[in-house]
DNA sequence: ACCTGAACACCGTTCAAGT
DNA sequence: ACCTGAACACCGTTCAAGT
């Protein structure tokens, strides 16, 4: 049986499970060859570069962010679509980093569609040209950076009690007092990785646009 | 004569005036030690690998945060010690991607006094531990990931007008009509990489906090 | 004690050669 | 039209050999 045809889409499929399993570092053009079972120099007859690739598999992750979610008001409804990129962006944990990594503007269609949603909505709000204009910026910097930080803020894996004892030795409770207390809350926290954590800071950004809005 | 001995503190303010000129992705073993006027091996004699010099760099980033600052109550010293390390970061492109990446959590001597320093002036504010605790998770990621987020927004270098010009046809303003709003108060904003954008989102983290503790 | 040459196992990418 | 072998210019890191 002969392999089935390699396509840009079996390439973005494919290299998005390989970093869903194995993280960003494990994206290399070499790798994915290996796991489609055909040499690396072959995806390019299909991808321009790297960062053609990592540009398709970005632009499918934010395909999955549910830009029209029911509810009452905007306010509810600007809730929910950031929450469902949250979550889009913890099924795929390596994006949100590649989105906002410094030197590789990426300008992919799924996002510009994203963006006219979320400014689109404000403005149908009443708020004004310039509240959108920063308003936009505290959403969208809270959806990307906020998951950012809380993935790489999650508990790494092993014991963790073994973790923990590991920690106070290099930070003894004596001198890091408060430190000591928010460890322990992320531990009997579980993590903190949930929407909860999520909804908190995003609540605080909607209630503030909307007093500012008056 | 005989060039300076190399020593772990070389190494790393080397390392730091390589990544401030050109970025994080020209951190490499082998171009610092071009830049020390050594061969890449060398290094390894005072660094015990990549990881610990790039935990090394970004430690001296965090000291350089001004931890107390002057000011009449919590919320003016939290957004000022706030601002100072958004300075520190943007003075430093590279690092806040580097504090961010999943995959190295990067526990660090000065970056535990920071979050020690932090958290206790929350809890000397009368803010409940509970309230702290989320406090300070929604506090830390605007200030590392909206500055990410903000570094990564920059204007790129070239023509504004030749940009925007691309930019258009790719995303007609018949289709994108708020996009092409944005990206136009972007320009004429020149960029928003100023304190005021940062404390946009500051300002709503730290009013919400506020009313929070009643 | 510290520096280095040679080596190893990796990268992304090009290009001529095969089918 | 699409796949590949060989090659190039890079990586991080080890280790025995030099001083």
């Amino acid at each position: 049986m002969p392999r089935a045809a390699l396509t840009r889409e079996r390439i973005l499929q494919a290299g998005i499970r390989l970093a869903d399993t194995g993280g960003s570092g494990s994206i290399t053009m070499r790798k994915l060859g290996r796991a489609l079972d055909v040499e690396a120099m072959s995806l390019y007859n299909h991808v321009a570069n790297k960062d053609d690739l990592l540009d398709g598999m970005i632009d499918l992750v934010f395909g999955e962010i549910d830009l029209s979610p029911a509810g009452a008001d905007w306010e509810e409804r600007m809730r929910a679509s950031a929450v469902s990129a949250h979550d889009a962006f913890l099924r795929h944990p390596w994006a949100c980093g590649l989105i906002l990594d410094p030197g590789t503007p990426r300008v992919i269609p799924a996002r510009a569609r994203y963006m006219e949603s979320i400014l689109g909505r404000l403005r149908d709000a009443r708020f004004s040209a310039e509240l959108t204009y920063h308003g936009y910026h505290a959403l969208d910097s809270h959806i990307l950076g906020f998951t950012l930080w809380e993935i790489g803020h999650a508990l790494p894996p092993g014991d963790p009690a073994e973790l923990f004892a590991g920690f106070q030795r290099l930070f003894p409770v004596s001198e890091f007092p408060h430190l000591a207390e928010h460890v322990r809350q992320h531990m009997t926290d579980g993590s903190h990785r949930d929407v909860g954590a999520f909804e908190f800071g995003l609540g605080l950004i909607l209630d503030g646009l909307k007093r500012m809005r008056g």
